[in-house]
DNA sequence: AGATGTGAATAGTTTCACAGCA
DNA sequence: TGCTGTGAAACTATTCACATCT
């Protein structure tokens, strides 16, 4: 993840590198096919798939699309895109390639047609239902924070399991009882859950959602969760982001030099 | 061109190595010495260089290992810590064998031990000072997260460009002007800024913090960032990580691979 | 000319599988 | 016996370099 750096990607909150952000088990299936013919080269697979690390990516050009269509850009090409995106060319130009061929040699992309291309990949013509459970001191932020609303979603449902919340307005919507998430899921069709409760409750949540059917989860409390197949959970810990940062500020301390050496012992 | 970067997942921070920042030309002409003297196995390098990617689930472990610490847990073996931390078990030998061997084969890892560890090696023995910038809905919830203050680091500074805001006292800080920066870095020994200001402002407080000295930025505003060599940016972005989420519902959608599927057989 | 699209080369990461030590 | 540490294999991702097309 990612992110970063200088420009990461720009990925977005962050999220898990080890456990690696989407978790999947269709690569177990695979490899244990794979494993039982060992002759076979597994011909293909369904490659529709873009890559995890260009979906990451294309979000973010799918960012700066959108503003050179407000400034009325019509045209782009890879290396000023790139550059805006904080990208290499050539792989941004692999980015796009998996979408199809919707470049014109010599001249670049259109940058209307590259943003509902990207939109079209990313899902985001439908605009998903989120609902927000925890609203704590992150939650509450999140909940206002128009970033949020901004492209393709909108947070239908708050939910907390402190009585005491429930029932306050927050951003035009009033908290809800974790209690009563199964029926607003099915009402309100949620197709994403975002996790802002402490840390202990966190798996708690999570299980509920995925037995209310919900396979999409963000999570911002700092644990772990456990999912079944299927479920994608991303996450994006704070304390993380800066634990990383710390260890790359450790190293620009020392000199340069080989000095190194001594601590192997 | 900027040099940034992606890697989305995790990504991070690293740069680049082509551009030859100063800092890091040294792994290269490490690596070049080695292929240049073929006969001589060099003897340990100066790898001191835990990969990026570790060194985010280094993170992690630490968590999950001070958890278990509370409980007075005294001992885990790999396979028991790589579940609680959602990683494959020989994934996380190695991102340990990084820091040296610090386990005992047949029995495990000693908990104490490997949390200094890990703690010594994200240089989370000092504490770091960390200012943020922008105090609006976000900003505000930042300053009073609790997992940020957390383990390692401290919010010494607040500030805000709107002077409606300086002033304002925030769990425990006054709100300081951003005018004030290169002050307060100097005087707060600030290592880390945090950005949670809008998007329009986020690359103009990025360069007065690296013109203060900051070299390490966690960026919240859904904007990419130019710096220069050596200053390491991660960024955290709400939208995109919503958007991944997005693609794989999308893809759920779809029975699993339609067309492609035939072309196991 | 000028920029895309992509095979090939390179770099980085994960997983396997097992030797070796407690 | 049980579990670490690690070379080798497998995968994933990035970058180069250039044929190709407008």
């Amino acid at each position: 993840m990612t992110d970063q750096h200088a420009a990461t990607p720009d990925e977005a909150l962050v999220e898990e590198p080890a456990t690696g952000g989407v978790r999947r088990a269709r690569a177990a299936i695979g490899r244990a096919v794979r494993s039982t013919l060992p002759g076979r080269v597994e011909p293909r697979r369904d490659d529709r798939s873009v890559p995890e690390a260009s979906v990451a990516r294309l979000a973010v050009y799918l960012r700066v699309l959108s503003q050179l269509a407000e400034q009325g850009v019509v045209t782009v090409s890879s290396e000023e895109l790139a550059t805006a995106a904080g990208v290499n060319s050539a792989n941004l130009r692999k980015d796009l390639s998996h979408l199809g061929s919707y470049g014109t040699r010599g001249v670049g992309y259109d940058v209307a047609v590259l943003v509902e291309r990207i939109e079209g990949t990313l899902g985001l013509t439908r605009r998903l239902a989120v609902a927000l459970i925890g609203v704590g001191n992150l939650g509450h932020a999140l909940a206002g924070y128009g970033g949020f609303t901004t492209r393709g979603f909108h947070i239908a449902a708050l939910l907390d399991a402190d009585p005491e919340r429930v029932g306050e307005n927050i951003a035009g919507l009033v908290v809800r009882s974790v209690a009563e998430l199964p029926d607003l899921v099915r009402e309100l069709d949620i197709a994403i859950g975002v996790i802002a409760t402490p840390a202990h409750a966190a798996q708690e949540v999570c299980d509920l959602l995925v037995d209310c059917g919900v396979t999409s989860i963000l999570n911002f409390a700092p644990a772990v969760l456990a999912v079944p197949d299927g479920v994608d959970v991303r996450k994006v810990d704070l304390a993380i982001e800066l634990q990383i940062l710390s260890f790359h500020e450790q190293r620009k301390l020392r000199p340069i030099g080989g000095a190194a050496l001594e601590e192997v012992g």
